[in-house]
DNA sequence: TATTAGCACTCGATTTTGTTGAGTGCTAAC
DNA sequence: GTTAGCACTCAACAAAATCGAGTGCTAATA
């Protein structure tokens, strides 16, 4: 990648601050402009020379023959890569964040929920928070509690102290004490392995076991069967309606666009975990939507969180692909890391 | 209420006709169609004065001098209690309801998360379902799962067969025995209370006893007080990005309002639940949004399900003032039909 | 060789003006 | 009570005019 950064002095100069101006005004911004406001010591004619050279590069882009530069989404991608610079949250921002954390929230589920508002809060753009993936769980205990004749609930709690319910149709009736005994059996042999790996390791012990050792796995193994591998992981999305008040929205039908994103949860699900890939522990990424994918014109910056020292999710901010990037990681590397203390206070 | 159909057969043949062109077409309505589309027999003349009086009256509005009529809210009101004729539901429509039902759903979320989605496929507007209400729910079984050294989940098995989790912070720890206790304390003594009167029902049986019964009961009560009383119920919403493409959401204005609605749940559960109130089963009942409420320029068409012959919930569309009516409300009756029993089917 | 002043040119945005047509309200006749 | 006739209104559309920010190019300059 390094490569990339083969832009003279001059160049970069120009491209940071044509991004700048317009991730502020919003507005194609023109070589007169980028003198005065950056106060550069050449002349309009010579930025302007600079510009079509970018503008070549790929970097810039004219709406139309005559009209200022904006950035492309790789003119972005020099930017957030090696031009930004990050800006450092003021105290009363973090101050801010804190208080937001202090209501008491006694439920991953109610952090989480807290936390994609907050985000939307103090940034003005959508705040996204994904739950912890069932990979970086594991079991914890067990329990089965019967909802009907041939219904039965399986409780798994896990170490990061969630529990999720899963009703499964039996098919055959059990009795309580058919059930104690299979949920004592579960817990013995279940406990310390990871949420999504579950029918599979049941199957793997199977063999170990004869006797009623070997039906009761075989049942759990029924039973487990039926918990879906991939529950459809929770993403908490608050804000939206405000990027609506962003120039880019005006349109209704890119604005039509983007809340058809918002609603397929499962498209945003996998951006934000794509994004997580390959970060760092504690590093926000920023992800900036191309024409072809899936966030079109739109960008996320994510940060992963951890719990317990493992990373378990991702939370972030999406908005249209004018944010301030400076600003915002900043912003979600901190959330990132208070989210990951309180949650973690829940697994002890 | 009677009184207001105070109007003569001729007003509310015109009401009926501007009403009706007006949810087809989106367009303000002029004498001159209304003679031709509905073959009447006076000329456009007549129709216009009769326009003139409906306007007096308040059914009807001109959004400038010289343009076709409208209906205001008042308007659509008594269309939909006096003129509107219920369309039935084809074979067809009927079908395809059913058939979005039979992908296997064995959980009460899903079935209503699956309820919202048809409801926005089958109408092209918002689909909503609202979770069944705490208090038509009554305990079934309780369990306590220790997450960590002082975290408990409450677990509560309802008679409508979900299963609640509420984790809840201890003062002290307490050994899994003493969860066994208490748990079985709480199965003897709460199971046919209504779910959103716990707290208080234990409060009432505490004096009943003694000893270690006592305590028990006393750290019952602890425990039940952080039971939140209105866990916000839930609601299921879906197909929203489709109401934007009406006309009347071209304006990003407008838009943006409804977003804002959407994003705000509480304030739509009170509009559904107030809804539900004093409708006789089964029945779907129109709210129309006026100006001053919630729902500015909404309307909502709902119809309660039942699960096991008790009212549990509403489930509904919601659009624009001008929409359908006359068939939405077949469909929405139908599909609470449904919902209420495969969800009767849970609670077995 | 890199920079700059000067200048003609482009093109979206905004304003102005004109035209059209659906629709009304009113009056007078039926 | 109904209707024909007619002048009037006004949004919507289209064509024309104007404006100005910004460009690219050329030739002069340090």
């Amino acid at each position: 990648m390094e490569h990339e950064s083969e832009l003279s002095e001059r160049e970069q100069q120009v491209l940071h601050a044509v991004v700048y101006s317009y991730i502020t005004t919003a507005e194609a911004v023109g070589s007169r402009n980028v003198v005065k406001r950056f106060e550069m010591d050449v002349s309009p004619a010579t930025v302007r020379n600079t510009m079509a050279d970018l503008e070549d590069a790929g970097f810039l882009q004219q709406l139309h023959t005559s009209s200022g530069r904006v950035p492309t989404e790789r003119g972005y991608r020099y930017y957030v890569d090696y031009l930004m610079r990050v800006q450092k949250l003021t105290l009363e921002e973090r101050d801010r964040i804190e208080r937001e954390f202090e209501t008491k929230l006694n439920d991953t589920d109610e952090v989480l929920r807290q936390t994609s508002h907050l985000l939307a809060m103090v940034t003005n753009q959508a705040g996204i928070a994904q739950a912890p993936s069932e990979h970086a769980a594991t079991v914890r205990r067990v329990d089965l509690m019967p909802l009907g004749a041939q219904r039965v609930a399986v409780l798994i709690a896990d170490d990061l102290g969630q529990v999720r319910t899963i009703p499964v149709q039996l098919q055959q009736a059990m009795s309580v004490e058919d059930l104690n005994t299979l949920s004592n059996f579960l817990n013995a042999h279940l406990s310390g392995i990871p949420l999504d790996d579950l029918a599979h390791a049941v199957e793997n012990k199977l063999r170990q076991f004869f006797d009623e050792q070997r039906a009761l796995a075989e049942q759990a193994l029924l039973l487990l069967k039926q918990v879906p591998v991939h529950r459809a992981s929770q993403l908490y999305l608050d804000g939206a309606s405000q990027l609506f008040q962003q120039p880019e929205f005006q349109d209704v039908g890119k604005a039509r666009e983007v809340i058809g994103l918002l609603e397929e949860r499962e498209r945003l699900m996998t951006v934000l975990s794509s994004a997580a890939e390959g970060i760092e522990a504690q590093q926000s990424a920023v992800v900036i939507g191309g024409e072809g994918t899936d966030l079109e014109g739109l960008s996320v910056v994510t940060a992963p969180y951890e719990i317990d020292g493992k990373q378990a999710g991702v939370i972030g901010i999406l908005g249209p692909r004018r944010m301030p990037y400076s600003h915002l990681t900043s912003v979600v590397d901190y959330t990132a890391e208070l989210v990951g203390k309180i949650l973690t206070r829940f697994s002890q």
